[in-house]
DNA sequence: ATAATTTGGTTTATAAAATAAACTTGTTTA
DNA sequence: TAAACAAGTTTATTTTATAAACCAAATTAT
Protein backbone atom coordinates (compact mmCIF):
# COMPACT_ATOMS: atom_id res chain seq x y z
CA UNK A 1 0.00 0.00 0.00
CA UNK A 2 2.50 2.90 1.09
CA UNK A 3 6.00 2.18 -0.94
CA UNK A 4 9.06 2.17 1.68
CA UNK A 5 10.57 5.97 0.83
CA UNK A 6 14.14 5.95 0.64
CA UNK A 7 15.53 7.38 3.85
CA UNK A 8 18.47 9.56 1.86
CA UNK A 9 16.21 11.85 -0.20
CA UNK A 10 13.34 11.91 2.55
CA UNK A 11 15.19 14.60 4.44
CA UNK A 12 14.77 18.26 3.80
CA UNK A 13 17.77 19.38 2.56
CA UNK A 14 19.09 16.60 0.95
CA UNK A 15 16.03 16.33 -1.22
CA UNK A 16 16.02 19.99 -1.91
CA UNK A 17 19.93 19.65 -3.15
CA UNK A 18 19.21 16.84 -5.31
CA UNK A 19 16.12 19.21 -6.69
CA UNK A 20 18.54 21.81 -7.22
CA UNK A 21 20.97 19.72 -9.07
CA UNK A 22 18.66 18.07 -11.52
CA UNK A 23 17.51 21.57 -13.08
CA UNK A 24 20.92 23.10 -13.68
CA UNK A 25 23.12 19.57 -13.81
CA UNK A 26 26.39 21.39 -12.07
CA UNK A 27 25.93 23.61 -9.10
CA UNK A 28 28.78 25.22 -6.65
CA UNK A 29 28.69 24.66 -2.89
CA UNK A 30 28.18 28.56 -1.84
CA UNK A 31 25.58 28.54 -5.00
CA UNK A 32 23.73 25.23 -3.43
CA UNK A 33 23.99 26.84 0.16
CA UNK A 34 22.72 30.18 -1.01
CA UNK A 35 19.65 28.65 -2.30
CA UNK A 36 18.89 25.92 0.15
CA UNK A 37 19.12 28.18 3.22
CA UNK A 38 21.40 25.84 4.80
CA UNK A 39 24.51 26.25 6.78
CA UNK A 40 28.05 25.41 5.44
CA UNK A 41 28.27 22.50 7.92
CA UNK A 42 24.99 21.19 7.54
CA UNK A 43 25.51 21.33 3.74
CA UNK A 44 28.78 19.70 3.87
CA UNK A 45 27.47 16.66 5.69
CA UNK A 46 24.69 16.05 3.54
CA UNK A 47 26.74 16.16 0.62
CA UNK A 48 28.95 13.85 1.98
CA UNK A 49 26.10 11.48 2.51
CA UNK A 50 24.78 11.56 -1.34
CA UNK A 51 28.30 11.27 -2.71
CA UNK A 52 28.69 8.62 -0.42
CA UNK A 53 25.23 6.98 -1.75
CA UNK A 54 26.55 7.45 -5.06
CA UNK A 55 23.64 10.09 -5.97
CA UNK A 56 25.79 13.27 -6.43
CA UNK A 57 29.54 13.42 -7.38
CA UNK A 58 31.41 15.90 -5.80
CA UNK A 59 34.86 17.67 -7.55
CA UNK A 60 36.87 20.01 -5.71
CA UNK A 61 38.80 21.59 -8.20
CA UNK A 62 40.14 25.71 -7.87
CA UNK A 63 38.77 28.85 -9.10
CA UNK A 64 41.68 30.62 -9.74
CA UNK A 65 43.02 30.20 -6.00
CA UNK A 66 40.50 29.42 -4.28
CA UNK A 67 38.78 25.91 -3.39
CA UNK A 68 35.96 25.18 -5.71
CA UNK A 69 33.25 22.21 -4.86
CA UNK A 70 31.52 21.38 -8.11
CA UNK A 71 28.47 18.95 -7.34
CA UNK A 72 26.48 17.17 -10.75
CA UNK A 73 23.79 14.49 -9.72
CA UNK A 74 24.39 11.03 -11.29
CA UNK A 75 22.16 8.64 -12.99
CA UNK A 76 21.64 6.07 -10.10
CA UNK A 77 20.71 9.93 -8.50
CA UNK A 78 18.38 10.75 -10.81
CA UNK A 79 17.14 7.29 -10.91
CA UNK A 80 16.96 7.36 -6.88
CA UNK A 81 14.81 10.89 -7.19
CA UNK A 82 12.45 9.32 -9.67
CA UNK A 83 11.58 6.45 -7.66
CA UNK A 84 11.35 8.40 -5.02
CA UNK A 85 8.65 10.64 -6.28
CA UNK A 86 7.07 7.79 -7.76
CA UNK A 87 6.92 6.19 -3.94
CA UNK A 88 5.22 9.78 -2.67
CA UNK A 89 2.61 9.71 -5.17
CA UNK A 90 1.37 6.62 -2.44
CA UNK A 91 0.78 8.71 -0.05
CA UNK A 92 -0.02 12.11 -1.55
CA UNK A 93 -3.01 11.27 -3.68
CA UNK A 94 -2.07 13.78 -6.03
CA UNK A 95 -2.73 11.85 -9.56
CA UNK A 96 -5.18 14.44 -11.33
CA UNK A 97 -6.71 11.34 -13.39
CA UNK A 98 -8.85 10.36 -9.55
CA UNK A 99 -7.47 7.29 -9.44
CA UNK A 100 -6.39 7.81 -6.14
CA UNK A 101 -8.24 4.39 -5.25
CA UNK A 102 -5.25 2.09 -6.64
CA UNK A 103 -3.16 3.35 -4.07
CA UNK B 1 12.70 28.60 -3.68
CA UNK B 2 12.55 25.74 -1.38
CA UNK B 3 9.12 25.97 1.21
CA UNK B 4 9.91 24.91 4.47
CA UNK B 5 8.09 21.29 5.20
CA UNK B 6 6.23 20.30 7.94
CA UNK B 7 8.77 18.30 10.49
CA UNK B 8 5.25 17.15 11.92
CA UNK B 9 4.21 15.32 8.19
CA UNK B 10 7.70 14.70 7.03
CA UNK B 11 8.01 11.37 8.54
CA UNK B 12 7.01 8.14 6.98
CA UNK B 13 4.60 6.65 9.33
CA UNK B 14 2.91 10.09 10.17
CA UNK B 15 2.61 10.57 6.74
CA UNK B 16 1.16 6.71 5.86
CA UNK B 17 -1.79 7.93 9.36
CA UNK B 18 -2.71 10.47 7.24
CA UNK B 19 -2.70 9.68 3.76
CA UNK B 20 -4.74 6.58 5.61
CA UNK B 21 -7.00 8.71 7.43
CA UNK B 22 -7.98 11.47 4.69
CA UNK B 23 -9.33 8.72 2.56
CA UNK B 24 -11.03 7.01 5.23
CA UNK B 25 -11.96 9.03 7.57
CA UNK B 26 -12.76 6.91 10.87
CA UNK B 27 -9.96 3.94 11.57
CA UNK B 28 -9.32 2.06 14.42
CA UNK B 29 -5.51 1.46 15.92
CA UNK B 30 -5.07 -2.05 14.86
CA UNK B 31 -6.34 -1.16 10.94
CA UNK B 32 -3.70 1.66 10.71
CA UNK B 33 -1.66 -0.91 12.28
CA UNK B 34 -2.08 -3.10 9.70
CA UNK B 35 -2.28 -0.99 6.77
CA UNK B 36 0.92 1.09 7.43
CA UNK B 37 2.69 -1.89 8.74
CA UNK B 38 4.12 -0.28 11.98
CA UNK B 39 4.70 -1.86 14.79
CA UNK B 40 2.38 -0.86 18.05
CA UNK B 41 4.60 0.84 19.76
CA UNK B 42 5.57 3.42 17.22
CA UNK B 43 2.50 3.78 15.74
CA UNK B 44 1.37 4.63 19.44
CA UNK B 45 3.84 7.35 19.91
CA UNK B 46 3.62 8.85 15.99
CA UNK B 47 -0.39 9.13 16.51
CA UNK B 48 0.32 10.94 19.78
CA UNK B 49 2.34 13.52 18.28
CA UNK B 50 -0.62 13.83 15.56
CA UNK B 51 -3.25 14.67 18.40
CA UNK B 52 -1.07 16.96 20.23
CA UNK B 53 -0.48 19.10 16.83
CA UNK B 54 -3.91 18.98 17.05
CA UNK B 55 -4.19 16.69 13.21
CA UNK B 56 -6.03 14.07 14.14
CA UNK B 57 -8.65 12.79 17.04
CA UNK B 58 -8.36 10.40 18.98
CA UNK B 59 -11.22 8.35 20.55
CA UNK B 60 -10.61 5.72 23.15
CA UNK B 61 -13.82 3.59 23.07
CA UNK B 62 -14.70 0.23 23.81
CA UNK B 63 -15.92 -2.67 20.99
CA UNK B 64 -17.42 -4.70 23.49
CA UNK B 65 -15.23 -5.87 26.02
CA UNK B 66 -12.01 -5.12 24.71
CA UNK B 67 -10.91 -1.31 24.09
CA UNK B 68 -10.95 0.33 20.79
CA UNK B 69 -8.66 3.28 19.82
CA UNK B 70 -10.19 5.07 16.85
CA UNK B 71 -8.42 8.03 14.76
CA UNK B 72 -9.95 10.59 12.10
CA UNK B 73 -7.92 13.26 10.92
CA UNK B 74 -9.38 17.11 12.06
CA UNK B 75 -9.71 20.14 9.45
CA UNK B 76 -6.23 21.59 10.82
CA UNK B 77 -4.58 18.03 10.49
CA UNK B 78 -6.21 18.11 6.59
CA UNK B 79 -5.35 21.79 6.31
CA UNK B 80 -1.84 21.10 7.34
CA UNK B 81 -1.71 17.99 5.36
CA UNK B 82 -2.81 20.11 1.75
CA UNK B 83 -0.02 22.69 2.49
CA UNK B 84 2.38 20.11 2.89
CA UNK B 85 1.55 18.70 -0.16
CA UNK B 86 2.24 22.22 -1.49
CA UNK B 87 5.53 22.67 0.06
CA UNK B 88 6.48 19.22 -1.70
CA UNK B 89 5.80 19.96 -4.95
CA UNK B 90 8.32 23.30 -4.48
CA UNK B 91 10.76 20.12 -4.16
CA UNK B 92 9.46 17.68 -7.00
CA UNK B 93 8.95 20.05 -10.05
CA UNK B 94 5.26 18.03 -9.96
CA UNK B 95 2.40 20.17 -11.33
CA UNK B 96 -0.60 19.95 -10.55
CA UNK B 97 -1.46 17.94 -13.95
CA UNK B 98 1.51 16.13 -13.45
CA UNK B 99 5.30 15.75 -13.24
CA UNK B 100 6.77 18.44 -15.52
CA UNK B 101 9.78 16.85 -16.82
CA UNK B 102 8.09 13.85 -18.18
CA UNK B 103 7.09 16.24 -20.50
C1' DA C 1 54.90 43.16 6.75
C1' DT C 2 51.57 41.52 9.60
C1' DA C 3 47.18 41.56 11.75
C1' DA C 4 42.34 41.09 10.93
C1' DT C 5 38.72 39.47 7.92
C1' DT C 6 36.68 36.72 4.53
C1' DT C 7 35.95 32.59 1.86
C1' DG C 8 35.19 27.86 1.56
C1' DG C 9 34.64 24.54 3.60
C1' DT C 10 35.24 20.09 7.51
C1' DT C 11 34.86 18.01 12.02
C1' DT C 12 32.66 17.41 16.19
C1' DA C 13 29.09 17.92 19.63
C1' DT C 14 24.29 18.23 20.70
C1' DA C 15 19.42 18.10 20.16
C1' DA C 16 15.68 15.83 18.14
C1' DA C 17 13.46 11.82 15.89
C1' DA C 18 12.36 7.35 14.67
C1' DT C 19 11.92 2.89 16.10
C1' DA C 20 11.66 -1.36 18.59
C1' DA C 21 11.86 -3.80 22.92
C1' DA C 22 9.88 -4.40 27.12
C1' DC C 23 6.04 -3.77 29.81
C1' DT C 24 0.90 -3.20 31.35
C1' DT C 25 -3.87 -4.24 31.65
C1' DG C 26 -7.57 -6.71 30.75
C1' DT C 27 -9.67 -10.87 28.02
C1' DT C 28 -10.18 -15.13 26.14
C1' DT C 29 -9.00 -19.95 25.75
C1' DA C 30 -7.12 -24.47 27.20
C1' DT D 1 -6.43 -21.15 36.88
C1' DA D 2 -2.69 -20.78 34.08
C1' DA D 3 -1.23 -19.72 29.55
C1' DA D 4 -1.80 -17.14 25.59
C1' DC D 5 -3.68 -13.10 23.30
C1' DA D 6 -5.18 -8.33 22.25
C1' DA D 7 -4.55 -3.59 22.44
C1' DG D 8 -1.92 -0.43 23.53
C1' DT D 9 1.79 2.46 26.38
C1' DT D 10 6.28 3.47 28.23
C1' DT D 11 11.03 3.36 28.01
C1' DA D 12 15.40 2.70 25.97
C1' DT D 13 18.32 2.71 21.97
C1' DT D 14 19.81 3.92 17.64
C1' DT D 15 19.79 7.31 13.87
C1' DT D 16 19.45 11.68 12.08
C1' DA D 17 19.56 16.45 11.54
C1' DT D 18 21.71 20.49 12.67
C1' DA D 19 24.65 23.99 14.27
C1' DA D 20 28.75 25.30 16.70
C1' DA D 21 33.44 25.20 16.65
C1' DC D 22 37.17 24.73 14.02
C1' DC D 23 40.87 24.91 10.05
C1' DA D 24 43.48 26.56 5.98
C1' DA D 25 44.23 29.61 2.45
C1' DA D 26 43.42 34.04 0.39
C1' DT D 27 42.28 38.83 0.70
C1' DT D 28 42.08 43.33 2.79
C1' DA D 29 43.38 46.81 6.08
C1' DT D 30 46.95 49.18 9.03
Amino acid sequence: MFKPLDPLLHSELRLAVMSLLISVDEAEFPYIKQQTGATAGNLSVQLDKLATAGYIEVEKTFKGKKPCTLCRITPTGLKAFEDYVAALRSYLNISPEGDAKND
